[in-house]
DNA sequence: TTGAAAGCGATACCAT
DNA sequence: ATGGTATCGCTTTCAA
């Protein structure tokens, strides 16, 4: 038996060697109830024997369904691998699709051009079965696009213009509440943030906690202390270098990455961290145990969050138009050395 | 028209309208030449008109590809997302797959369950046109089993044991040479390295380098100056911390992640870079300028590394059984402030 | 529970 | 240059 032989078995092939139909070969292949237990266990040793697969593109040109979706990624120019967060993401729903027998597709979008290419493929039928989309750094005009296809998509992150579109996010206001908090409890009176980008929902909603926090505590919100960055570590250098001048006794940065080039900053004017100043980022990846002191920051749940993404969007597939979904899953403060002080 | 319509268009619908056979428009779609000027175009109106776009799957039946690269990172446990070169392989495999209207599949295989479940169906017809295969953590058994299927594969990377398979790879022992030659060209003279896992090639190759160097100019080598990591961060810190008390005047690390553990041990001591002691890293990879001092590093070529890959691999797919292809990239040293002290 | 047969939507060869 | 048609390998009614 030539290796060549092993992939171009059909399912009527192994029918034949079984001495049953290619419909009841198909039934076993699909875990269809309705077979006789013997035929079953015969079929399936025949095609255990046989190495048979069936083959992807039939299948689905039959069953209009591909089991593959798409992870798509728009605008990550520089950010797929400047910021840790983007494999992360791409790895827990990497293992959620392993863990159902989907194969994930990447699309990175980099340029107008590419979206230009892509989309109309990516809404077409038959390409994928279901369309995670990662939010910070859609277009105003990327959402509307692909629902005018109806390919079932799921936002990972809270879209900024499309509050009716199934998404999946991290509870980054809480998160960010807890951050604050725990800086307040560290006894830190000037507390000041770099957040992520304002035009993202992220950076939106991680500014809330934090201002939410304030308030609570009854901490008058102070402008100077609020600098806006842009994910990455030299963005949050700058920030700080806008900030310190202003002798906070602390900042909640908007990201660990971000968090770093802060501490950077911070060391080169010569001050210690966590006796002058306390950090805390957000994110818990692998840079936050990177730096001295580690950081301490609010962890994600990266894997939970791939997991949770595919179900839902598998879900959302089976059903013909169902509720929108908005999933928040929860967050943990984890706290290092970057923060308490004693 | 129906956002419906739009999707469920068939090849026979458009050649209906046009006035000709499914045929032609085919040889329309797929860019024949045998089609009299004027039916291209009024097919081509057509088709765009009414958005009409191929079924994947139907495609792909009938012409037996897929229009799909894989990319297999076996073993990713705790790398892809904690070494940032996996993420830049990825952008580049990615980039170089959406100028050719490839669609990137990405297989993280990280448990032996993953790769019993995954191999087959990778290996099967009808899943892929070909597979670019990352080859750190490449186990014996991996390029074996894939070679029983027939799907053309490019290892990115040189294989350990398996010389006879195609291979795209960066000059990893040209790089490692320059990166020790421009340590000695400052001055340098016990020069220490921190290698990569050496049981994967980039290590051996790196550390080969390494050695071609101090040979070339009469340093002896010397075992205490000699130090295994293993691509994380911090196996460098510790690797770092058991070099330096025989204090080096130089290191040149396996890689920027490594580097950055390195930095941050030889702060911790006290010594000054590159005053005290110059480093050298290789990848060149953000991190590598978020680090104080910025890092001198060997460039790798990742986007044209991506590209090239690409290229190859549909050019091997299309021969039959063409001649072995192993390509190497070449590097560049991109001098910083952790080495030059002036 | 099983089998027969009609698609699924393209490609590609063979005529013309 | 164009059209007719067999074919790709499977799913899915519909009958039996």
């Amino acid at each position: 038996m030539t290796s060549d032989m092993i992939n171009s078995l059909t399912l009527e092939m192994v029918a034949e060697k079984a001495g049953v139909s290619r419909s009841t070969v198909s039934r076993v292949v699909n875990n269809h109830p309705n077979v006789r237990e013997d035929v079953r266990e015969r079929v399936l040793m025949i095609i255990k024997e046989t190495g048979y697969r069936p083959h992807p593109a039939a299948r689905s040109l039959a069953s209009h369904r591909t089991h593959v979706i798409g992870l798509v990624i728009p605008r990550s120019t520089h950010t797929f691998f400047t910021d840790p967060y983007f494999p992360a993401l791409t790895e827990g729903v990497a293992e959620a699709c392993n863990l159902h027998d989907y194969t994930l597709s990447l699309f990175l979008i980099k340029t107008e051009e590419d979206e230009r290419r892509l989309v109309p493929r990516l809404i077409g039928k038959g390409f994928v079965d279901g369309l995670i989309i990662q939010a910070t750094h859609l277009g105003d005009n990327f959402l509307p696009q692909l629902s005018k296809g109806n390919v079932p998509f799921l936002v990972a992150g809270r879209p900024m213009n499309a509050p009716e579109a199934n998404f999946i996010d991290v509870d980054n206001v809480g998160g960010a509440f807890d951050a604050v908090l725990h800086l307040i409890q560290c006894g830190r009176k000037k507390i000041a943030t770099v957040t992520c980008a304002l035009n993202t929902s992220v950076g939106v909603d991680r500014f809330e906690g934090y201002k939410k926090a304030l308030y609570a505590y009854g901490i008058p919100m102070d402008e100077k202390l609020i600098f806006e960055g842009e994910f990455t570590e030299q963005s949050g250098y700058k920030a700080a270098k806008n900030i310190l001048p202003f002798s906070p006794d602390a900042i909640f940065v908007g990201s660990d990455t971000m968090a770093l080039g802060v501490i950077r900053a911070i060391k080169e004017i010569g001050l210690e961290i966590p006796k002058d100043i306390s950090i805390v980022g957000f994110d818990d990846l692998p840079p936050a145990i990177q730096v001295e002191p580690p950081l301490t920051t609010i962890r994600q749940p990266v894997r939970r969050f791939g997991a949770k993404a595919v179900e839902t969007l598998l879900d959302i597939a089976e059903q013909a138009a169902g509720i929108p979904r908005h999933i928040i899953l929860g967050t943990e403060l984890i706290v290092r050395g970057s923060s308490v002080y004693r």
